[in-house]
DNA sequence: GAGAAAAGTGGGAAAAAGTGGGGATAACTC
DNA sequence: GAGTTATCCCCACTTTTTCCCACTTTTCTC
Protein backbone atom coordinates (compact mmCIF):
# COMPACT_ATOMS: atom_id res chain seq x y z
CA UNK A 1 0.00 0.00 0.00
CA UNK A 2 1.30 3.43 -0.96
CA UNK A 3 2.03 6.24 1.83
CA UNK A 4 4.37 8.89 2.29
CA UNK A 5 5.65 11.73 0.70
CA UNK A 6 8.32 12.00 -1.43
CA UNK A 7 10.53 14.44 -3.74
CA UNK A 8 11.63 13.44 -6.92
CA UNK A 9 13.19 15.33 -9.62
CA UNK A 10 11.82 14.87 -13.59
CA UNK A 11 14.43 15.20 -16.00
CA UNK A 12 14.61 16.45 -18.94
CA UNK A 13 13.11 14.09 -20.82
CA UNK A 14 10.06 13.18 -19.12
CA UNK A 15 11.52 11.08 -16.69
CA UNK A 16 10.42 10.31 -13.02
CA UNK A 17 12.11 7.66 -10.54
CA UNK A 18 9.49 5.65 -8.32
CA UNK A 19 10.35 4.98 -5.14
CA UNK A 20 11.85 1.38 -4.28
CA UNK A 21 9.23 1.08 -2.25
CA UNK A 22 6.57 1.03 -4.86
CA UNK A 23 8.31 -0.56 -7.69
CA UNK A 24 6.93 -3.96 -6.94
CA UNK A 25 3.41 -2.67 -6.78
CA UNK A 26 3.31 -1.54 -10.08
CA UNK A 27 5.45 -3.79 -12.31
CA UNK A 28 2.54 -5.66 -13.67
CA UNK A 29 1.29 -2.59 -15.25
CA UNK A 30 0.02 0.87 -14.05
CA UNK A 31 -1.57 3.75 -16.03
CA UNK A 32 -1.27 7.65 -15.18
CA UNK A 33 -4.21 9.76 -15.81
CA UNK A 34 -5.33 13.61 -15.07
CA UNK A 35 -6.44 14.05 -10.97
CA UNK A 36 -8.66 17.01 -9.44
CA UNK A 37 -7.06 19.92 -8.68
CA UNK A 38 -4.23 19.70 -10.94
CA UNK A 39 -2.33 16.54 -9.81
CA UNK A 40 -2.00 13.43 -11.78
CA UNK A 41 -2.62 9.88 -10.35
CA UNK A 42 -1.26 6.39 -10.93
CA UNK A 43 -3.23 3.12 -10.76
CA UNK A 44 -1.68 0.02 -10.59
CA UNK A 45 -3.12 -1.51 -13.73
CA UNK A 46 -5.75 -3.72 -11.19
CA UNK A 47 -7.02 -0.66 -9.65
CA UNK A 48 -7.23 1.13 -12.60
CA UNK A 49 -9.45 -1.23 -14.66
CA UNK A 50 -11.93 -1.10 -12.20
CA UNK A 51 -12.63 2.43 -12.97
CA UNK A 52 -11.82 2.05 -16.67
CA UNK A 53 -14.77 -0.70 -16.94
CA UNK A 54 -16.96 1.33 -15.24
CA UNK A 55 -16.26 5.08 -17.18
CA UNK A 56 -16.76 3.24 -20.41
CA UNK A 57 -20.25 1.92 -19.37
CA UNK A 58 -21.34 5.24 -19.64
CA UNK A 59 -23.68 6.36 -22.33
CA UNK A 60 -22.37 8.22 -25.65
CA UNK A 61 -25.30 10.06 -26.16
CA UNK A 62 -25.15 12.55 -23.22
CA UNK A 63 -22.47 15.49 -23.95
CA UNK A 64 -21.75 15.71 -20.22
CA UNK A 65 -20.80 11.49 -19.99
CA UNK A 66 -18.59 12.03 -23.51
CA UNK A 67 -16.81 14.87 -21.82
CA UNK A 68 -15.91 12.93 -18.94
CA UNK A 69 -14.70 10.04 -20.25
CA UNK A 70 -12.88 11.52 -23.06
CA UNK A 71 -11.13 13.56 -20.24
CA UNK A 72 -10.43 10.36 -18.13
CA UNK A 73 -9.89 7.64 -20.45
CA UNK A 74 -8.42 10.09 -23.17
CA UNK A 75 -6.11 11.30 -20.74
CA UNK A 76 -4.90 8.46 -18.99
CA UNK A 77 -1.82 6.73 -20.20
CA UNK A 78 -0.12 3.21 -19.60
CA UNK A 79 3.20 3.59 -18.02
CA UNK A 80 6.16 0.68 -16.83
CA UNK A 81 9.11 1.03 -15.19
CA UNK A 82 12.52 1.49 -16.47
CA UNK A 83 15.59 -0.94 -15.67
CA UNK A 84 16.49 2.28 -13.13
CA UNK A 85 13.04 2.21 -11.93
CA UNK A 86 11.32 5.23 -13.33
CA UNK A 87 8.30 5.95 -15.46
CA UNK A 88 7.79 8.31 -18.81
CA UNK A 89 5.53 11.10 -18.35
CA UNK A 90 4.17 12.37 -21.50
CA UNK A 91 4.15 15.79 -22.61
CA UNK A 92 0.07 16.52 -22.44
CA UNK A 93 -0.11 15.31 -18.92
CA UNK A 94 2.84 17.33 -17.83
CA UNK A 95 1.46 20.35 -18.94
CA UNK A 96 -1.74 19.89 -17.49
CA UNK A 97 -0.40 19.77 -14.15
CA UNK A 98 2.11 22.33 -14.42
CA UNK A 99 5.25 20.07 -14.25
CA UNK A 100 8.62 21.81 -13.88
CA UNK A 101 11.73 19.75 -12.21
CA UNK A 102 10.56 18.79 -8.35
CA UNK A 103 8.04 16.79 -7.95
CA UNK A 104 5.99 15.46 -5.00
CA UNK A 105 5.04 11.76 -5.15
CA UNK A 106 2.17 11.17 -2.41
CA UNK A 107 0.94 8.03 -1.30
CA UNK A 108 -2.68 7.07 -1.08
CA UNK A 109 -3.44 3.91 -0.13
CA UNK A 110 -3.99 2.41 -3.39
CA UNK A 111 -3.04 5.13 -5.89
CA UNK A 112 0.28 7.77 -5.94
CA UNK A 113 -0.50 11.12 -6.51
CA UNK A 114 2.13 13.05 -8.55
CA UNK A 115 2.22 16.96 -8.03
CA UNK A 116 4.38 19.65 -8.88
CA UNK A 117 6.38 21.12 -5.53
CA UNK A 118 4.78 24.39 -5.96
CA UNK A 119 1.26 23.76 -6.71
CA UNK A 120 1.70 21.24 -4.30
CA UNK A 121 2.69 23.65 -1.47
CA UNK A 122 0.27 26.20 -2.59
CA UNK A 123 -2.33 23.37 -2.27
CA UNK A 124 -1.17 22.33 1.29
CA UNK A 125 -0.87 26.14 2.52
CA UNK A 126 -4.52 26.46 1.10
CA UNK A 127 -6.22 23.55 2.78
CA UNK A 128 -4.41 23.60 6.12
CA UNK A 129 -5.41 27.27 7.04
CA UNK A 130 -9.24 25.72 6.74
CA UNK A 131 -8.93 22.21 8.16
CA UNK A 132 -11.27 23.39 11.22
CA UNK A 133 -14.02 23.53 8.71
CA UNK A 134 -12.98 20.87 6.33
CA UNK A 135 -13.12 18.41 9.69
CA UNK A 136 -16.68 19.48 10.41
CA UNK A 137 -17.59 18.64 6.90
CA UNK A 138 -16.36 15.47 7.13
CA UNK A 139 -18.46 14.39 10.32
CA UNK A 140 -20.92 13.17 7.39
CA UNK A 141 -18.82 10.61 6.56
CA UNK A 142 -17.90 8.92 9.40
CA UNK A 143 -14.24 9.90 9.69
CA UNK B 1 -8.03 -1.37 -24.83
CA UNK B 2 -7.31 2.08 -26.24
CA UNK B 3 -6.30 4.83 -23.63
CA UNK B 4 -4.06 7.86 -24.30
CA UNK B 5 -3.87 10.76 -26.01
CA UNK B 6 -1.42 10.60 -29.26
CA UNK B 7 -0.53 13.58 -32.00
CA UNK B 8 0.48 12.17 -35.05
CA UNK B 9 0.06 14.49 -38.72
CA UNK B 10 -1.38 13.63 -41.92
CA UNK B 11 0.26 13.82 -44.81
CA UNK B 12 -0.75 15.02 -48.59
CA UNK B 13 -2.48 11.67 -49.43
CA UNK B 14 -4.74 11.65 -46.25
CA UNK B 15 -2.57 9.22 -44.51
CA UNK B 16 -2.86 8.63 -40.93
CA UNK B 17 -0.42 6.49 -38.84
CA UNK B 18 -1.85 5.04 -35.68
CA UNK B 19 0.33 4.44 -32.80
CA UNK B 20 1.84 0.91 -32.82
CA UNK B 21 0.36 0.04 -29.47
CA UNK B 22 -3.25 -0.09 -31.16
CA UNK B 23 -1.97 -1.69 -34.70
CA UNK B 24 -2.77 -5.31 -33.46
CA UNK B 25 -6.19 -4.25 -32.20
CA UNK B 26 -6.93 -3.39 -35.51
CA UNK B 27 -5.62 -5.64 -38.09
CA UNK B 28 -8.42 -8.06 -38.30
CA UNK B 29 -10.33 -4.78 -39.98
CA UNK B 30 -11.48 -1.14 -38.44
CA UNK B 31 -14.51 1.18 -39.77
CA UNK B 32 -14.26 4.86 -39.35
CA UNK B 33 -17.02 7.27 -39.46
CA UNK B 34 -18.45 10.17 -38.32
CA UNK B 35 -18.65 11.17 -34.53
CA UNK B 36 -20.48 13.55 -32.38
CA UNK B 37 -18.36 17.33 -31.88
CA UNK B 38 -16.73 16.94 -35.32
CA UNK B 39 -14.58 14.31 -34.52
CA UNK B 40 -14.51 10.58 -36.40
CA UNK B 41 -14.05 7.68 -34.66
CA UNK B 42 -12.26 4.01 -35.37
CA UNK B 43 -13.55 1.03 -34.47
CA UNK B 44 -12.20 -2.40 -34.67
CA UNK B 45 -14.69 -4.81 -36.76
CA UNK B 46 -16.06 -6.50 -33.65
CA UNK B 47 -16.80 -3.31 -32.27
CA UNK B 48 -18.23 -1.74 -35.05
CA UNK B 49 -20.61 -5.16 -35.91
CA UNK B 50 -22.33 -4.44 -32.34
CA UNK B 51 -23.03 -0.96 -32.53
CA UNK B 52 -24.10 -1.28 -36.23
CA UNK B 53 -26.41 -4.16 -35.45
CA UNK B 54 -27.96 -1.92 -32.69
CA UNK B 55 -28.39 1.32 -34.93
CA UNK B 56 -30.54 -0.85 -37.62
CA UNK B 57 -32.74 -1.18 -34.64
CA UNK B 58 -33.83 1.96 -34.15
CA UNK B 59 -37.06 2.88 -35.46
CA UNK B 60 -36.54 4.70 -38.86
CA UNK B 61 -40.23 6.33 -37.92
CA UNK B 62 -38.41 9.20 -35.86
CA UNK B 63 -36.50 11.91 -37.73
CA UNK B 64 -33.83 11.79 -34.93
CA UNK B 65 -32.96 8.34 -35.22
CA UNK B 66 -33.13 8.30 -39.07
CA UNK B 67 -30.94 11.41 -39.22
CA UNK B 68 -28.26 9.31 -36.62
CA UNK B 69 -28.70 5.78 -38.80
CA UNK B 70 -27.97 8.03 -41.71
CA UNK B 71 -24.70 10.36 -39.98
CA UNK B 72 -22.91 7.29 -38.93
CA UNK B 73 -23.92 4.37 -41.58
CA UNK B 74 -23.53 6.12 -44.65
CA UNK B 75 -20.35 8.00 -43.32
CA UNK B 76 -18.59 4.77 -42.44
CA UNK B 77 -16.18 3.15 -44.41
CA UNK B 78 -13.80 0.49 -43.60
CA UNK B 79 -9.97 1.04 -43.26
CA UNK B 80 -7.05 -1.07 -43.04
CA UNK B 81 -3.52 -0.55 -42.24
CA UNK B 82 -0.74 -0.14 -44.59
CA UNK B 83 2.96 -1.95 -44.40
CA UNK B 84 3.75 1.78 -42.59
CA UNK B 85 0.88 0.87 -40.00
CA UNK B 86 -0.47 3.81 -41.44
CA UNK B 87 -4.62 4.01 -42.32
CA UNK B 88 -6.11 6.12 -45.11
CA UNK B 89 -9.10 8.62 -44.35
CA UNK B 90 -11.41 10.05 -47.15
CA UNK B 91 -11.70 13.17 -48.13
CA UNK B 92 -15.53 13.93 -46.97
CA UNK B 93 -14.37 12.43 -43.74
CA UNK B 94 -11.48 15.17 -43.49
CA UNK B 95 -13.72 17.33 -44.36
CA UNK B 96 -16.19 16.85 -41.85
CA UNK B 97 -13.49 16.34 -39.12
CA UNK B 98 -12.06 19.95 -40.28
CA UNK B 99 -8.48 17.82 -40.55
CA UNK B 100 -5.61 19.94 -41.33
CA UNK B 101 -2.03 18.62 -40.55
CA UNK B 102 -1.71 17.91 -36.69
CA UNK B 103 -4.40 15.31 -35.70
CA UNK B 104 -4.93 14.11 -31.62
CA UNK B 105 -5.60 10.14 -31.78
CA UNK B 106 -7.70 9.75 -28.35
CA UNK B 107 -7.90 6.51 -27.18
CA UNK B 108 -11.62 5.51 -25.51
CA UNK B 109 -11.52 2.12 -24.56
CA UNK B 110 -13.17 0.01 -26.73
CA UNK B 111 -12.48 3.08 -30.05
CA UNK B 112 -10.12 5.59 -31.24
CA UNK B 113 -11.37 9.15 -31.62
CA UNK B 114 -9.55 11.34 -34.16
CA UNK B 115 -10.08 15.29 -34.19
CA UNK B 116 -8.25 17.62 -35.79
CA UNK B 117 -5.66 19.74 -33.07
CA UNK B 118 -7.24 22.62 -33.34
CA UNK B 119 -11.07 21.30 -32.36
CA UNK B 120 -9.68 19.09 -29.81
CA UNK B 121 -8.01 21.59 -27.85
CA UNK B 122 -11.18 23.85 -28.19
CA UNK B 123 -13.31 21.01 -26.88
CA UNK B 124 -10.94 20.49 -24.09
CA UNK B 125 -10.83 24.25 -23.09
CA UNK B 126 -14.80 24.14 -23.13
CA UNK B 127 -15.16 21.56 -21.15
CA UNK B 128 -12.98 21.81 -18.71
CA UNK B 129 -13.76 25.07 -17.64
CA UNK B 130 -17.15 23.24 -16.96
CA UNK B 131 -15.45 20.33 -15.20
CA UNK B 132 -17.17 20.96 -11.70
CA UNK B 133 -20.55 20.73 -13.25
CA UNK B 134 -20.02 18.13 -15.27
CA UNK B 135 -18.93 16.26 -11.94
CA UNK B 136 -21.50 17.27 -10.35
CA UNK B 137 -24.25 15.95 -12.84
CA UNK B 138 -22.52 12.77 -12.94
CA UNK B 139 -22.89 11.62 -9.69
CA UNK B 140 -26.02 10.58 -10.94
CA UNK B 141 -24.22 7.82 -12.40
CA UNK B 142 -22.22 6.60 -9.47
CA UNK B 143 -19.39 7.78 -10.85
C1' DG C 1 32.09 9.15 11.28
C1' DA C 2 34.29 6.41 7.45
C1' DG C 3 33.22 3.07 4.11
C1' DA C 4 29.88 0.33 1.63
C1' DA C 5 25.59 -0.24 -0.41
C1' DA C 6 21.48 1.37 -2.29
C1' DA C 7 18.72 4.89 -4.51
C1' DG C 8 18.31 8.54 -7.64
C1' DT C 9 19.98 11.38 -11.78
C1' DG C 10 21.95 12.41 -16.33
C1' DG C 11 23.27 11.59 -20.92
C1' DG C 12 25.08 8.99 -25.17
C1' DA C 13 24.07 5.43 -28.53
C1' DA C 14 21.15 2.02 -30.63
C1' DA C 15 16.64 0.85 -31.93
C1' DA C 16 12.02 1.82 -33.08
C1' DA C 17 8.33 4.74 -34.59
C1' DG C 18 6.65 8.22 -37.54
C1' DT C 19 6.87 10.95 -42.01
C1' DG C 20 7.46 11.98 -46.90
C1' DG C 21 7.66 10.86 -51.54
C1' DG C 22 8.80 8.13 -55.91
C1' DG C 23 7.29 4.67 -58.87
C1' DA C 24 4.77 0.37 -60.14
C1' DT C 25 0.25 -1.60 -60.60
C1' DA C 26 -4.58 -1.36 -60.98
C1' DA C 27 -8.79 1.05 -62.18
C1' DC C 28 -11.34 4.21 -64.47
C1' DT C 29 -12.53 7.41 -68.46
C1' DC C 30 -13.17 8.84 -72.97
C1' DG D 1 -7.02 0.78 -76.24
C1' DA D 2 -4.46 4.92 -74.90
C1' DG D 3 -4.27 8.23 -71.48
C1' DT D 4 -5.34 9.73 -67.02
C1' DT D 5 -6.17 9.05 -62.26
C1' DA D 6 -6.04 6.71 -58.08
C1' DT D 7 -4.14 3.17 -55.00
C1' DC D 8 -0.72 0.67 -53.00
C1' DC D 9 3.94 -0.74 -52.01
C1' DC D 10 8.40 0.23 -50.95
C1' DC D 11 12.49 2.87 -49.83
C1' DA D 12 14.74 6.61 -47.35
C1' DC D 13 14.96 10.09 -43.98
C1' DT D 14 13.85 12.27 -39.41
C1' DT D 15 12.41 12.18 -34.95
C1' DT D 16 11.41 9.94 -30.82
C1' DT D 17 11.91 6.35 -27.63
C1' DT D 18 14.40 2.89 -25.26
C1' DC D 19 18.33 0.83 -23.44
C1' DC D 20 22.47 0.96 -21.13
C1' DC D 21 26.34 2.79 -18.61
C1' DA D 22 28.27 5.96 -15.37
C1' DC D 23 28.11 9.39 -11.93
C1' DT D 24 26.14 11.65 -7.65
C1' DT D 25 23.68 11.62 -3.55
C1' DT D 26 21.62 9.49 0.23
C1' DT D 27 21.14 5.81 3.51
C1' DC D 28 22.83 2.09 6.17
C1' DT D 29 26.37 -0.50 8.77
C1' DC D 30 30.04 -1.18 11.69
Amino acid sequence: MFIGEYRHSLDTKGRLAIPVKFRTALERGAVVTKGIDRCLVLYPLKEWNVLAERIAQLPTSQADTRAYSRMTLAAAMDVSCDTQGRIILPEYLRDYAQMRKSIILAGLYNRLELWDDNVWREYKTRTEEQSGDIAERLSTFGV
